[in-house]
DNA sequence: TAAAACTACGTAGTTAACTACATAAATACA
DNA sequence: TGTATTTATGTAGTTAACTACGTAGTTTTA
């Protein structure tokens, strides 16, 4: 398989990335309906923001889990229509709308976070070879802070 | 920035990898039209693999890319549109259609050619850091062959 | 203190992949 | 040899992110 990309070699890393982003997200997926457990990958960043800060805004998510406001919005719509979070209006500023964990969604963290120790485990197997990639992928976020692709091509003699 | 995805560590691996391939594939935009060249980090696969292997059929390319063949197709019919390829019925196979870089094609690859030694030089520098990407990535699909990311929960006791 | 600028949120439409299904040609087999 | 199966391609609709743009509060400033 994909003989050809393999050898264009890093030219093809951005489509290398993605796919493998989405074949974990996958399997997320039947890990969850393995467990019983009504629950999209996606909205992982979401709830796990609001498990640990308890109350935010839209603009806050979205700046935490780095996502644009409009991605974040539509998540929010959909954890809505589960009932997993709850909104209200800030009456200090009228303009922002405050989400917290419902009791539904505090209550199927709970449920969940057994299984999120197990993914961890299961991560943690499958990609502590002797490249760590979450150690990469940090590692090239940080060359990115400092000089980003378009940057350093620019700069090739 | 991420400071909740961060600390949730592998769990949003899959989110992260995302985020990583979308700025890479997003600079590679902005490079092809810093050098006044019309053409999609996307097509890239594609092109490639017509410019290495010079006739395949629709599903050869598919598997070749790693894509489905709809996505194939899509990305074919954008490269005809261009007047990048070309296409033919294959005569001892009439379900078949066979590609070809187009003269315009060629021209364009060698355009190219100079811009992605240039890419790679960049990217080489981005992605070798102590735990290099590119290796990470081959490693944990590797991983991956042996045993998915699901089987591997599965078996966590 | 009214106008200008900024911030927070929302909507519409786009993109680039996907899955599911349909059709036509080629091949296998009863 | 005609029917069933497989293979190659195509179409329709979905998904999960995005950008662009609009509106309504809030803050700054002339």
């Amino acid at each position: 398989m994909s003989n050809v990309i393999n050898e264009s070699g890093i030219l093809a890393i951005s489509t290398r990335l993605q796919r493998l982003a989405d074949s974990l997200r996958k399997d997320g997926q039947q890990i969850y309906k393995a467990h019983g457990i009504d629950f999209e990958p996606k909205w992982f960043p979401v709830i796990y923001t609001l498990y640990s800060k308890d109350t935010m805004s839209v603009m806050e998510i979205a700046a935490e889990i780095g996502y644009t406001h409009p991605s974040t919005i539509s998540l929010l719509k959909e954890l809505e229509k589960q009932k997993l979070i709850r909104s209200r209006k800030d009456k200090q500023d009228e303009r922002k709308r405050l989400l917290t964990l419902s009791e539904k969604g505090q209550e199927l963290v709970q449920q969940m976070l057994p299984v999120w120790k197990r993914m961890e485990k299961a991560l943690t197997a499958l990609t502590n070879t002797s490249n760590n990639l979450m150690a990469a992928i940090a590692e090239v976020e940080a060359q990115m802070e400092v000089k980003g692709f378009f940057e350093r091509e620019r700069g090739i003699r």
